[in-house]
DNA sequence: GCGACAG
DNA sequence: ATCTTGTCGC
């Protein structure tokens, strides 16, 4: 599939903080998947390994969860971790993972934010920026955002809200484990992306597109 | 100034 | 994320 280049990735701290805040404004986030066409999901993930990083996508059929196309790259690690700015140290391998995809998924599930980040443009919504398709940000943990009990069954959903603005959900995907929180990257709502996620995680905590991306990219 | 802080 | 053995629990 084209991928649309947008920016150079190598930039400092400050200048990428800025860039966020241009490109927040094309993110669209209120926007419903249109489930009912999801034939292909893709699942994004990046494992960090002495200075390298590798990345991989995985496109499996949905619902099944067939496999039908693995791409993954390998590039140096060019950012450090700075909670904030994730996409521009795994935006540059995944481009390149990006470019060798044939398939055309119908949506991108990411290991980490979408619009659940303090300026609404976690990585799922920047790449998706690149992509152009609908993508979902299903982070293990919380980057920022606050939200009310949530009961322990699988299925279980609560609000994440920011600074008095709704920005995704907290979602138990397995009855009594630690939720996941998710949240629309870009052509995507918050509605649809929380269904989507838990038609992905039939079995395990982590959605299945995720857990294949995670053993693909080398990690297990 | 003091915490919080995706992967 | 990664460094790392065995161990507690369903």
């Amino acid at each position: 599939m084209r991928i649309e280049r947008r920016h150079a990735w190598d930039l400092t701290p400050t200048e990428a903080v800025a860039l966020q805040r241009r490109l927040r404004e094309e993110v669209v986030a209120d926007r419903p998947i249109d489930l009912g066409s999801v034939r292909l999901v893709a699942g994004v993930d990046v494992s960090v390994k002495s200075e390298r990083s590798r990345a991989a996508v995985v496109v499996a059929t949905f619902p099944g969860f067939e496999v039908v196309e693995t791409v993954t790259a390998l590039a140096p690690t060019p950012f450090p971790y700075v909670p904030g700015l994730l996409s521009f140290r795994e935006g540059p391998v995944l481009e390149e993972a990006f470019g060798k995809l044939q398939a055309e998924p119908d949506v991108f599930l990411f290991d980490g934010m979408g619009t659940a980040h303090p300026r609404r443009i976690g990585i799922a919504s920047h790449m998706g920026l690149w992509l152009q398709r609908p993508t979902i940000g299903c982070g293990k943990t919380r980057l920022c955002g606050r939200n009310g009990p949530l009961s322990e069954e699988k299925g279980a959903h609560v609000p994440l809200v920011d600074r008095g603005e709704t920005i995704g959900a907290v979602v138990r995907t397995r009855t009594g484990k630690h939720p996941m929180f998710i949240s629309p990257g870009h052509l995507a709502d918050i509605p649809t992306s929380v269904a989507l996620v838990l038609a992905c995680a039939p079995k395990y905590r982590l959605p299945e597109p995720i857990r294949l991306a995670h053993r693909a990219a080398g990690d297990f």
